[in-house]
RNA sequence: GGGCGAAUAACUCAGUUGGUAGAGUGCAACCCUUACAAGGUUGAAGUCACAGGUUCGAGCCCUGUUUCGCCCA
């Protein structure tokens, strides 16, 4: 296949592999550890090894990727720092079923073979996210790729676990947690996803110590039954009038020989149940702080697989918990002590990782004192160090770490950092190290021990920022990119990863990790549905990308990214913005076409276009060798110097630019200005206008913005209306000089187009950009076009303005010819007739391209009001305009056109006079907007009065 | 229970200091016009959820209501 033809349709299959592979031989994605260019860097949220692509990460993905490739294509030594976090329970998990399957146990294995096999899994199918973010075209540093279970992450985790046990942040205690029984661990807080249940509220009734039987008694109301063989006290609120002649100060525990007390706390909420509590200390973490102010016994009752203890007694040890829950209930009710149920939808807690309860249990486990630390992290953003854009997530941030409780980071599992503390079993002595120990530094034993438990993952991601760029040796990349600019991810992690890494980026680099955090949008089903497995509606991105295309599938998430939404994915979306790919693609064949027009038609300039033509042959056959290989290599064309490579050329002092095919840059197009009409002054104009709203929007977060801008221009301005515009020309009907212009605008503006388009749809730019004739080189390489000095001068809102009038006569032409049913086939006469001179003039000198894009026999320009007989007529702005109809004619029909019309104009009138009639309006509001309004009144008027007249006209004709 | 957000054309969504509503898709009609039928031209279509308020003027600001979604407890 050779670039010299591109294919009808574009295929990315193939295409996008041979331009990721070329990428990465180039190096063109590596970041400069040191460098004069301006630094911009990204970490990436580190996948979870065990993950796969899923629609929340192209998402994540493909805002960096557009980030990242824009600050490039200016100029910029740029990191995008990849890698994957070593998700302990997750990846333990994946490995146990494996090792399950086997019909082996981990602990059959040992905790030195289970974590071998874990890493052995980890090297065979771990990294399989990461090639699939390369199918999106993710252009990051690879070569930097970490992972947090490496040496110099796992070196960074123990030093950060060191410093901050010795500072008192890090300590050991017996507390509520909430435990996973079929995990086996400890999980945090935010580990713990909540979900409404339907259950029961069971009312029991505790008897009086001294009753016998009968209904004496306190009636407690508890949806977990199970947990009261842990019960140590019944708790009513002082202030309860229920209980207020209250005696009773002891109860009989049902189905024991317990007896426990009744407490009075105002922490009890009188409007739940009966106003009774049951306090089970060992099980619920409110009951834990009762039994710490009451000092009351802690019972476990429930162990670490979930099955009932000997302390739940003979009839229920050994029991499930869930149906020791049916067991106490039938018990009670033989007893008659269940006064009543009653259905009740309740939050249960589930772990995370694998949805069992979660069983809140008293344990002993290591926890961060978060206080402190998350102040620092609060302060940050409300001193604007960091930004949260969209800003109004700052509020959600500030509100955890606020009211954050303290960070239980043990976990009972054997993959991930173990946590470095020793115990001597000689004369207990704790040992906390960043190099392992050989013998107790009190006693001199060496019979110590290290803790068995590990770090929570989100610990070593907390690090992520820093420990990746090398922390703790003081590196360059961490001079040059740290901190990072900005941190782009999704909400559903603001707290465990977001939150986290300020705390301890402030505290261990003494700055923030990140200038901005971007917290994009949740992606979801067509229906608004959050995706997921169960649901079977999830959308495969790879099968997206294979069916699509990554730069369709990109620039559909690029639109649909606005801020504070979230995003509906649904193939037939993707499918439309293919379609865009398609339609870029095929503007650019037919550029193609008149860039290479030289060669075939010989224009008697033989040595001039020989050169361009045989400087493309060479690409092209060089091309399917090494994929956009280069053979000449002239800084000239490359992009940001807008520069003519006019003598650098041996080709015999012939100016490229005779051959109608030089570099397109500025200043060739400066050179040849006179031969330029207002139609390439406009396109060029809105080409610079749309480079900097593209510009605006990604460095804003605004990638809808950026998007939409740039589909508008491409489409509905480049292609709809100036490619139909420069055709004549370019076919050579008016005039070599005007060819040679015509062209050189054309290839400028398809440069920019690409170079615009390239951080959303990488792989299509680069595709055509080394069809080019006027370039070298990679578009990786090349800079964006330039919309702030040198190229803003093409801006011209006056040119832009008048284009704006010549584009409605045709479209009010093109109106006509469609509602009053001519066929396209058939040519017209029209008439132009107006007053104004800067209107004479615009038709004047655009009356071929008016009937070459209206379709005009013949174009009349009359400076007084001379009616043609029998026309269908419209008005824009002071024309009138007058298309001939002699004897095809529907009056009817032209009656009704006119009569709407007039409607439209008659509405907006109304509403606009009865402004001007307001006097407040005219007192009040700003003059400019006054004035406005009246030259709309005016224009609305002269409107309305000339659609009138050629009303009557027509129903005079008709009569 | 606390907090956040959403409600705009048939559908999915834009709408950045308040100036009188836009796009894509879909729909209808016509057209294979020398890049593209994955296309072109034209057209129809909205009480901006509801009720108040501020203002000369509100999709936008304020209050309340309804419906839906999410987060936290």
């Amino acid at each position: 296949m050779s670039s010299e033809s591109l294919e009808k349709g574009y295929e990315p299959s193939g295409i996008e592999e041979k331009w990721y592979r070329y990428w990465l031989e180039k190096g063109f994605f590596a970041a400069q550890d040191k460098s004069d260019q301006k630094a911009f860097s990204i970490v990436i949220p580190p996948p979870n090894v065990t993950g796969v692509l899923h629609m929340g990460h192209a998402l994540n993905i493909t805002i960096q990727d557009i980030m990242c490739r824009y600050r490039r294509l200016c100029g910029d030594n740029v990191l995008w720092m990849p890698g994957t976090d070593h998700a302990g329970i997750a990846t333990q998990n994946v490995v146990e079923k494996n090792l399950a399957n086997q019909g082996i146990t981990r602990d059959q294995l040992g905790r030195e073979k289970f974590v071998e096999a874990v890493w052995k899994w980890r090297e065979e199918s771990g990294g399989a996210i990461i090639n699939q973010l390369k199918r999106l075209g993710a252009s990051c540093d690879w070569d930097r790729e970490r992972f947090t279970m490496d040496q110099g992450l796992s070196d960074a985790v123990r030093k950060v676990f060191v410093r901050l046990y010795r500072d008192g942040l890090i300590y050991q205690g017996q507390y509520i947690i909430n435990w996973c029984p079929r995990c086996r661990t400890a999980l945090a807080d935010l580990e713990v996803d909540h979900e409404e249940h339907d259950s029961f509220l069971y009312y029991i009734r505790y008897p009086f110590e001294g009753s016998s039987g009968g209904k004496e008694g306190l009636v407690v109301a508890t949806t977990r039954p199970e947990t009261m063989f842990g019960d140590t006290a019944v708790a009513i609120n002082p202030d309860d009038e229920r209980y207020k002649s209250l005696t009773e100060t002891k109860v009989r525990l049902p189905l024991t020989d317990r007896i426990i007390p009744v407490i009075k706390d105002g922490y009890v909420d009188t409007a739940f149940g009966t106003g009774a509590l049951k306090v089970t200390p060992a099980h619920d973490p409110n009951d834990f702080n009762l039994g710490e102010t009451h000092g009351l016994e802690r019972i476990k009752v429930i162990d670490d697989d979930g099955i009932m203890t000997e302390q739940a007694g003979e009839k229920f040890k050994g029991l499930d918990r869930f149906e020791c829950r049916k067991k106490a209930v039938k018990e009670l009710e033989d007893l008659g002590l269940i006064v009543k149920t009653e259905p009740l939808k309740n939050s249960v807690g589930h772990c995370y990782r694998c949805k069992t309860v979660v069983e809140p249990s008293l344990s002993k486990q290591w926890f961060v004192k978060a206080g402190p630390l998350a102040k620092v992290a609060a302060d940050a953003v409300r001193d604007g160090k960091t930004r949260i854009i969209p800003a109004n997530w700052a509020k959600t941030y500030f509100d955890w770490l606020d009211n954050i409780q303290d960070w239980c980071i043990s976990r009972q599992i054997w993959w991930g950092h173990r946590i470095p503390v020793w115990k001597c079993l000689e004369c207990d002595q704790i040992m906390v190290e960043e190099v392992d120990p050989d013998k107790c530094s009190l006693c001199g034993s060496s019979d110590i021990v290290q803790e068995s438990d590990v770090l929570d993952t989100w610990f070593s991601s907390a690090l992520w920022p820093f420990s990746t760029m090398g922390w703790p040796e003081d590196t360059e990349l961490l001079k040059t990119f740290y901190p990072t600019n900005v941190l782009v991810t999704g909400f559903d992690i603001l707290f465990f990863w977001v939150a986290r890494m300020m705390m301890m980026g402030t505290r261990f680099m003494g700055e923030i990790p990140f200038k901005d955090v971007y917290i994009h949008a949740l992606v979801r089903d067509e229906h608004g549905k959050k995706m997921s497995k169960s649901k079977g509606n999830v959308i495969d991105p790879l099968k997206v990308i294979d069916e699509y295309g990554a730069d369709a599938f990109r620039f559909t998430l690029a639109v649909f990214a606005a801020q504070g939404r979230d995003v509906r994915m649904s193939q037939e979306r993707v499918e439309g913005y293919r379609h865009f790919v398609n339609k870029l693609w095929n503007a650019a064949r037919f550029a193609m076409i008149h860039f290479k027009d030289d060669k075939e038609n010989g224009d008697g300039h033989e040595n001039a276009s020989s050169l361009p033509a045989n400087e493309m042959n060479l690409k092209c056959q060089d091309q399917d060798a090494t994929p956009g290989g280069q053979i000449y290599k002239s800084d000239g064309c490359g992009g940001e110097a807008d520069k003519i490579a006019v003598s650098q050329e041996p080709d015999g002092g012939i100016n490229k630019t005779d051959s109608g095919n030089c570099c397109c840059s500025a200043d060739c197009i400066a050179s040849m200005e006179s031969s330029c009409s207002i139609t390439e002054k406009w396109i060029l104009s809105r080409s610079c206008a749309t480079a900097a709203a593209v510009r605006a929007g990604i460095e804003n977060y605004r990638f809808n913005e950026a998007a939409g801008a740039i589909y508008q221009f491409i489409w509905h301005e480049f292609c709809d209306w100036y490619l139909e515009a420069a055709k004549p020309a370019l076919y050579e009907k008016e005039g070599r000089a005007r060819r040679i212009a015509v062209k050189t605008v054309l290839g400028k503006v398809l440069k920019d187009i690409l170079l615009m388009l390239h951080p959303f749809m990488p792989f299509v730019t680069e595709e055509i950009w080394n069809a080019l004739p006027m370039v070298t080189g990679s578009i990786m390489e090349a800079r964006y076009p330039d919309c702030n000095i040198t190229g803003q001068r093409f801006r011209n809102t006056d040119i832009e303005q008048q284009m704006s009038f010549v584009f409605d006569l045709v479209s009010s032409v093109r109106n006509i010819r469609g509602e009053m049913n001519i066929q396209p086939a058939m040519q017209l006469n029209v008439t132009f007739c107006t007053e104004d001179g800067e209107e004479q003039r615009l038709i004047r000198e655009n009356s071929g391209l008016v009937k070459n894009l209206a379709r005009l026999e013949s174009l009349y320009l009359s400076e007084t009001d001379s009616v043609p007989p029998s026309c269908a007529t419209a008005v824009v702005k002071a024309t009138t305009i007058y298309v001939s109809l002699k004897g095809v004619i529907d009056f009817e029909k032209e009656e009704q056109r006119l009569e709407k019309e007039i409607g439209k104009v008659t509405k907006e009138l109304i509403s606009v006079s009865k402004r001007l009639s307001n006097e407040s309006f005219l007192d009040k509001a700003p003059d400019d907007v006054v004035e406005k309004v009246k030259e709309q009144q005016q224009m609305l008027q002269e409107k309305s009065d000339t659609l009138k007249s050629n009303l009557e006209r027509i129903k005079k004709m008709k009569a």
